[in-house]
Formats: structure tokens, C-alpha cells, sequence
RNA sequence: GGCCCUAUAGCUCAGUUUGGUUAGAGCGCCAGCCUGUCACGCUGGAGGUCGACGGUUCGAGCCCGUUUCGGGUCGCCA
């Protein structure tokens, strides 16, 4: 055996690491992802955990003969000598020179579509069918690898800023908040159901932590067949206490944005830069209110039938707007009428008929909802008979404002619909890696 | 769930004026060649119940009906 004079790469300290082995005999281990076989010698990418390692062969140094094990997808230990590359472009890169291969495991069956090349040309449902073989192409897995970041982000920016981060229980007794479906389930003879949102939950965490947030799944028993729903998705979720208005919360999510953009342009590069991401630059997010933002729409568009929210069609305008207005993708929609947000939210005291609440557009497509919570017990139970809801029913919930909360609020963002938006996909299947919706429930 | 579109090789798609012998291409796969590729290139080869069922016709991938799967769009929302 060949003595290892370098560092051996590994996931933490990859390609990078190549520099400083100039010269050097290093291993590295990896899946076989392309062979260009070329005359008497032979191109072998090697792909790592975030790369792909140029290693060549060539009976000049190699002491190893290629045979037919050496296969794409087989998983190997190559060891070799750190080179430069001879580029075209004169880039400085850097490949091994093979001197051994070390097959540690062969596949069965070729990939059903190829993943070998620059892009997944297959369409969305083949790709889903296959997806733990179409994930190995680098662009798709860039795309999760990109969904971690801005998880990543939002999770330090909070903890940062003093927030306690939390898992509510996903079965619950009651249907909770009502409005969309809710997934029911059998629990030894009971019916149980899925959580819709965490919100019961994280509100009730704030006279014990003030500050919680929480990254999990939800689940809605939506009939929506379209390109931006799911039955399951990743809800980001915070909720802060003392607070002064409901702008604290929009001012901790424009925090936690631009920590978010700011972790994916620096650590987040080689993924960034191998799907072209443009990431937006957030300086202050522009607000409208939502009468105001209606006026606008009715205004310049035709045919606005619904009062009480936006359609498709007018959150793209909305978008528009504001980025030629206030040069920003992100835009803060306040305000919404009182009888289009949940029963939780808190009214505007000037004007009972709007909400303390706030919906974010980002390139005109809506990826938060948030807003000031009712504290006060009495004005809770109010609303809840205002609005046809037996408060019997939600004792355990009440139990937040009858024993005394802080003034508070929080939001919920979507987490596919993020990356979706930010990776420019049309339909959010793109951005989940296992989609649920109302035709998949495999793989 | 409503409306519109589609289904041909493992994958992505052609299949023509008017239905007519053995249904084509690119990628992938297999074999051979190539001294630096980087979506390598070149030559050759294998690979098809034309989604399924029924109908019209001397004859259907193509026309008609039914059905299933897939895509788009709308209801709602993150």
C-alpha cells in the first residue's frame, strides 16, 4: 500500500483542500459519476458531498488498470497525486492523478434517467418517481442544499436574537384553527388529528420563553391540485412576546432575511453559483396598507371582483410595484380586513374592521402571514363568539390568556415556497424533496 | 372537483400533403477508435404490445368512442 503523505479530504474539508496537497498523495472517497474515457487514459469525476473531484487515469502513473468494475455509480476510494489542471480557460483548478482505485461497492442496474450530465432533462413526475437517483445530480441536490441554508439562517438569526426553539406535538385532539381541513387519524379508537400549523402551541410558549420559534412540518388536507400547494410542507415559525407592534415582528423577519441572503451568498457559493440564484439585496422592506395597495390594483388592472384579498394576478402586480417604486423584492402588505384573519389576530383599535397583520410578497408571490395576537381573555373570547366559534372548545388554547399573556405576535413562511421563489421554479415541487400532495404519497 | 392539452425506445421528442411494406432522432446502454476531456468527439450495434380497451376500414401510431395516467389553469393559502 502507497503511503498517504497529504491531508485526505474529506466532507468537512473538500475540493478546497486541494491546494494545500499540491504534490501530495491523498484518498478520497466518493461515488464514480462520469467517465470520459479517452484513448490509453480516462477522465473520472468523482462525486463528494458538495463536488466533483476531476481524477485521471493514465497507465503512466496509474499502477491500477481500468477494468470493468469501474462503473458510474459505484462507490470507490481513489487514491492519487494532487496536480493542476490543464484548463482551457487557464482556471486554476486541480484533479488527482490515479494511481489506485478501490471499488467499495457496485451498483445493480444503470440510473433509470441520467444524472450524469449538467442538468436532469427528465420532466417533473419521472424525476419525483426516481427521486433518490435524480437527487445525486448536482444542480438537484444544489437546490436542497440551498433549502438547508435558508433554514440554517433563519434558525441562527433567531437563536441570536434570544429565541428558544421548540417542537409542538404534530397529533392533537383537537382540530385547532379551523378554516382549511385537517387530516384525521385513528389513535387507538380516537379521532386524532394532523397539526395544521404550530400556532396554538407556539403562543402558548410565550409567557414561558418570550421568544420560540419552530422549523417542522405541517400538514392540510387541501383538495388543491396546483403548482404551489402541498400536504405537507416545512413551516418556519416564530413568535415573540412584549412586543410594542406588530412592526417588531416585521422588523425580526427583515432581520432574519437578510441574515438568511447574507449566509447563502458566503457559505452557500458553489451552490449559488451552480444554479445562477439571484439573491436579493434587503436593505428596509417597503409597507403598503392593504386598502391602499387595493386602491392601486383596482386602478391599474381590470376586472377586480374580490374586495377582501388579492388574486395571483394581482400580487405579481404588486411585486412589480415595488420593485420599481422602492427597488425591492420583498414587500409588506398590513392591514387585512378582520374577517379575512383567523380568529386570533389581533383588530386595529383605530379601526375594528382591519387587522394588526401582515402578509410578505417576495417577487410578488405571498410567503408569509403574520401578525399581533389578542392577549386580552375577554376580547379572545369575544372574537371567538363574533365569529361563530364555541370558546368551550378551546379551553386548553384560552388557557394562554386567561392565566395572563404579554402582548405578542408571530408569523409562519413557507419554506418550499421560499426556495421555490428564490430558485425561480414554477411549481414547488422543484423545491420538495419527497412531495406530498393530493395524487403522491411515494417516494 | 371544473375546463383545456397530452400519452411513440430507459429518458426527451419527431412521425409529414391524404390511414398503406420492416415506426425514426438525440441522450443513455453495448462494442470499437481517439494524447486533456470538462454536456468530449467519431464509427457501428442492441433496444418498441405506439398507455389500455373497444369501434370504423381491405389496412390504424395516425380517424372515432370509453377509460387510465401525466401536464396546464381556477377554487384556497404558506
Amino acid at each position: 500500500m502507497e503511503e498517504i503523505t497529504g491531508v485526505v479530504p474529506t466532507t468537512s474539508t473538500p475540493y478546497s483542500e486541494f491546494k494545500n496537497n499540491l504534490d501530495k498523495v491523498v484518498a478520497i472517497k466518493g461515488t464514480i459519476h462520469n467517465i470520459r474515457d479517452m484513448s490509453d487514459f480516462a477522465f473520472i469525476l468523482v462525486r463528494t458531498a458538495r463536488e466533483l473531484i476531476q481524477c485521471v487515469y493514465s497507465p503512466e502513473f496509474s499502477d491500477y488498470r481500468l477494468n470493468e468494475t469501474v462503473v458510474e455509480q459505484a462507490a470507490a476510494k481513489v487514491t492519487g497525486k494532487v496536480v493542476k489542471s490543464e484548463t482551457r480557460d487557464g482556471s486554476e483548478r486541480y484533479e488527482l492523478q490515479i494511481h489506485n482505485i478501490e471499488i467499495l461497492s457496485s451498483p445493480a442496474a444503470i440510473p433509470p434517467v441520467v444524472i450524469s450530465k449538467k442538468q436532469v432533462t427528465c420532466e417533473l413526475s419521472v424525476n419525483l418517481d426516481n427521486r433518490p437517483v435524480t437527487l445525486r445530480n448536482p444542480k438537484e441536490r444544489a437546490i436542497f442544499k440551498i433549502q438547508e441554508g435558508i433554514q440554517r439562517g433563519f434558525r441562527e438569526y433567531l437563536q441570536s436574537q434570544n429565541f428558544t426553539e421548540i417542537h409542538s406535538p404534530k397529533i392533537n385532539f383537537a382540530g385547532a384553527e379551523g378554516g382549511t381541513n385537517v387530516f384525521k387519524l385513528d389513535y387507538f379508537g380516537k379521532t386524532v388529528y394532523l397539526a395544521q400549523s404550530p400556532q396554538l402551541y407556539k403562543q402558548a410558549l410565550v409567557p414561558v420563553y418570550e421568544r420560540v420559534f419552530e422549523i417542522a412540518p405541517v400538514f392540510r388536507a387541501e383538495h388543491h391540485d396546483t403548482s404551489r400547494h402541498l400536504n405537507e410542507y416545512i413551516s418556519m415559525d416564530f413568535e415573540m412576546g412584549f412586543i410594542d407592534s406588530f412592526t417588531d415582528i416585521m422588523n425580526m423577519e427583515t432581520g432574519a432575511l437578510k441574515y438568511i441572503m447574507n449566509l447563502l451568498k458566503m457559505e452557500y457559493a458553489p451552490e449559488v453559483e451552480l444554479l445562477k440564484v439571484d439573491i436579493p439585496e434587503i436593505n428596509t422592506i417597503p409597507c403598503v396598507k392593504f386598502k391602499d395597495a387595493k386602491a392601486l390594483c383596482v386602478k391599474k388592472l381590470k376586472n377586480i371582483t374580490d374586495m377582501k384579498d388579492f388574486e395571483p394576478e394581482e400580487e405579481a402586480f404588486l411585486g412589480k410595484w415595488a420593485k420599481q417604486q422602492f427597488n425591492s423584492d420583498f414587500l409588506f402588505v398590513t392591514h387585512y380586513l378582520s374577517k379575512k384573519r383567523p380568529f386570533y389576530t389581533m383588530d386595529d383599535p383605530e379601526d375594528p374592521e382591519v387587522t394588526l397583520s401582515f402578509d410578505l410578497l417576495f417577487r410578488g408571490i405571498e410567503i408569509t402571514s403574520g401578525g399581533q395576537r389578542i392577549h386580552d381573555y375577554n376580547e379572545q373570547v369575544e372574537k371567538m363568539k363574533k365569529m361563530g366559534m364555541n370558546p368551550d372548545e378551546f379551553e386548553t388554547y384560552l388557557m394562554l390568556h386567561k392565566y395572563g399573556a404579554p402582548p405578542h405576535g408571530g408569523l409562519g413562511l413557507g419554506l418550499e415556497r421560499l426556495t421555490m421563489h428564490l430558485l425561480g421554479f414554477k411549481n414547488v415541487r422543484y423545491a420538495t424533496m419527497f412531495p406530498r400532495d393530493i395524487n403522491r404519497v411515494s417516494p
